[in-house]
DNA sequence: TACAAGTAAGTTTTT
DNA sequence: CTTACTTGTA
């Protein structure tokens, strides 16, 4: 196809309602302005990086590109909203049709939508991880691998090698051979259970997360009608974060981009934090071989900490091992030394911490402009028991969340089978549920529930033998699923019936705690008012899950803006407070016992540096110096090795005593 | 064949 | 704390 161009007329885009020049600095000026081609900027934290997306997507929009040719990747949709908000505020008109997200919700989208040019059916249930994890065990079962010694590895970890394959362009077999060399014994069986997985999720119109990538990969550099009509639509393209893509959403970029070459990569190599799924920082380093005549633009000015925080961070930084050179300097002036906080024990820490954020508040500090930030969501058991003792509210971001509980994924199991009939795994969920009915029978009834034209209504009809328990259950369920009709029902009205029918099974399997749960169901009921198609429900429960973990009951009543932040440093990426704690920055804590290659421990580096640059005003480190193990008993703790490479005169020494 | 109860072992970070 | 696997009973 040939294209011909239509030059801009003059006079129409010199004039602009934002004045560029003066609100920006100079790099952030060029890369905000500069709207052909390929562009990289490498951001160092805090230097403005957000701040210049939401002007650029502004500028475009000035210059009269439709915001629907705009597509922004992000990291998390939370920060393509923020941004779209922020680029709203500056430009009063409307963005409306700005494509913003991650690249798991935009493959989901584009994918969906386009569905029928690649012959697919319309329906596929995306699973996320213990999904996936129980798909694995279903085919292990059928292989009959449950049976073996113990040594064969269990679900988690086949799930986890199947994934870094694909996320690390690497065969399962080398996986194995790089990572878990102690089951090269395995390799047989573990390959004949990937291929029964694969095969699987093929049958059922299943995809799970790398799925998606891979999928939008393939589709887009075979099918060229599908890859040409996307290269029409998105003419602009910016990925955020781009030191965590890996080598397949790398691929994913550059197709996208080659149509017309338009695409904008920010990042910072020395955030980068998601090497563990398969993300690679040398993408930003190769960048602009695989985008010749690409512009490299630097922003080293910090406008986030002052100097005192700035000193510390770079030094912790500079000690890495291979970098893009670049020291941040702070634009602010004054500021207080970081502290450094040994306490004699965990309970010390947290009440040191909690005595401390109460103090804040006394002096003004708003809650929400207080973080606590940790490596393992499991690092902040102890503090969550004394700030909930001592009646701060707070909400947990990282870790475990409401959704992933068994009571809830029950229920959404009961929601997928409406939308994709043919989700076997979920089908096998529900059934089990039922009482009298075992591994056996479940296998049974769906192997009959397949064949063509049985509604999900005809279950109660299953011929095989059952005894009375099981049927009347089975009976009770194929009453359910006659009632429930996705098509004239609101997602929420639908959660409610399988609440419903749900209830007396929550109160049989688990009667300890049946009400605790029971609210959260309740809770999921509520966040279903907000979808109008099933559909669209199940896609975000997937991808894009409400962020806070289980428990923050406290919550409930104080304002979402006088909360207090709890978080992984994985989840806070991109986030900025007054005040920031890193608490248990002790080796072993972090960095994590589990990354102590030298390749892992430059990740558990870039980490800490990313948990000290979240701070504007005060960095507050500390770490016990006893730990509990349940094995050892007490245990001296060392502080972070990543200490070692601080002076120690940059930091605020504190020692902590027990009152009289 | 299903299930309760008991033992043993694995536990990072996220889409 | 969860889950995987075993054993004993209906």
């Amino acid at each position: 196809m040939a294209t011909y161009t239509l030059k801009r007329s003059p006079g129409v885009a010199e004039r602009f309602r934002i004045d560029y020049r003066g609100e920006l600095n100079d790099a952030q000026y060029q890369a905000a302005t500069t709207l052909q081609g390929p562009v990289l900027v490498v951001a160092g934290a805090g230097s403005g990086k957000t701040r210049t997306l939401v002007y650029r997507v502004a500028r475009l929009v000035e210059t009269g590109v439709s915001p629907r040719a705009i597509l922004l990747l992000t990291f998390t949709r939370r920060a393509a909203q923020e941004m779209l908000r922020r680029a709203e505020g500056l430009l009063e008109g409307t963005l409306e049709g700005v494509t913003g997200g991650t690249f798991h919700s935009f493959a989901n989208t584009v994918l969906r939508r386009y569905a029928k040019l690649f012959g697919w059916p319309e329906q596929f249930t995306i699973l996320d991880r213990s999904d996936s994890e129980d798909t694995v065990q279903l085919a292990r079962v059928r292989l009959g691998l449950d049976k073996k010694e113990r040594r064969f590895p269990r679900k988690q970890a086949l799930a986890a090698m199947f994934s870094t394959a694909v996320n690390k362009a690497l065969t399962v077999t080398e996986v194995i051979e790089r990572e878990y060399p102690h089951l090269a014994t395995e390799i047989e069986d573990i390959l004949r259970c990937y291929a029964a997985y694969v095969e699987y999720k093929q049958e059922r119109n299943l995809l799970d997360y790398d799925d998606l990538l891979t999928q939008l990969r393939d589709r887009l550099s075979g099918e060229p009608e599908f890859a040409n009509r996307l290269g029409q639509v998105f003419r602009y393209l910016m990925v955020d974060e781009y030191q965590d893509t890996n080598s397949l959403q790398a691929d994913i970029v550059a197709l996208l981009a080659r149509p017309h070459g338009n695409v904008m990569a920010v990042g910072d190599d020395a955030q980068s934090i998601y090497g563990f799924r398969g993300a690679n920082f040398k993408n930003i380093m190769t960048f602009p071989d695989r985008f010749p005549g690409t512009q490299v633009i630097t922003l080293e000015e910090n406008y986030r900490s002052t100097q005192p925080i700035l000193d510390v961070t770079n030094a912790i930084i500079a000690a890495a091992a291979e970098r893009y050179s670049k020291t941040l300097r702070s634009r602010r002036a004054g500021g207080v030394r970081p502290v450094l906080v040994p306490a004699p024990d965990e309970n010390f820490q947290s009440r040191f911490v909690c005595q401390r954020i109460l103090e804040l508040a006394e002096e003004g500090i708003p809650l929400a402009e207080i973080a606590v930030l940790f490596r393992s969501s499991f690092h902040s058991f102890d503090l969550e028991l004394e700030l909930v003792r001592a009646g701060v509210p707070f909400v947990k971001r990282g870790g475990f969340k409401f959704l992933e509980t068994t009571h809830v994924k029950d229920v959404l199991a009961h929601l997928r089978v409406l939308a994709n009939p043919r989700d076997a795994v979920s089908w096998h969920r529900i059934l089990l549920l039922l009482e009298g009915i075992g591994p056996r029978a479940a296998e049974a009834i769906l192997e009959w529930m397949s064949e063509p034209g049985r509604p999900r209504a005809a279950l109660g009809e299953f011929p095989g033998a059952l005894r009375g328990a099981a049927l009347i259950s089975l009976r009770r369920l194929a009453g359910l699923m006659a009632t429930l009709d996705p098509e004239e029902r609101r997602p929420a009205e639908l959660v409610g019936q399988v609440i419903e029918h749900y209830q007396p099974i929550l109160e049989r399997l688990h009667r300890e705690d049946a009400p605790k749960r029971l609210r959260d169901l309740e809770q999921f009921a509520v966040l279903a008012e907000r979808y109008r198609s099933l559909g669209r429900l199940l896609a975000d429960m997937a991808l894009e899950p409400p962020s806070d973990s289980v428990g923050d009951v406290l919550a409930v009543d104080a304002r979402e803006d006088e909360l207090l932040t709890l978080s992984t440093v994985h989840s806070a990426k991109g986030l900025e407070w007054h005040t920031v704690f890193v608490i248990w920055v002790a080796d072993g804590r972090f960095p994590s016992l589990y990354s102590l290659d030298e390749e892992e421990i430059e990740e558990e580096r870039r980490l800490m540096y990313v948990a000290c640059t979240r701070a504007k005003e005060n960095l507050v480190l500390s770490y016990p110096l006893a730990v509990h193990d349940r094995v050892l008993g007490f245990t001296m703790a060392r502080p972070s090795r990543f200490l070692d490479d601080v002076p120690s005169q940059l930091f605020e020494p504190v020692t902590l005593v027990e009152a009289e």
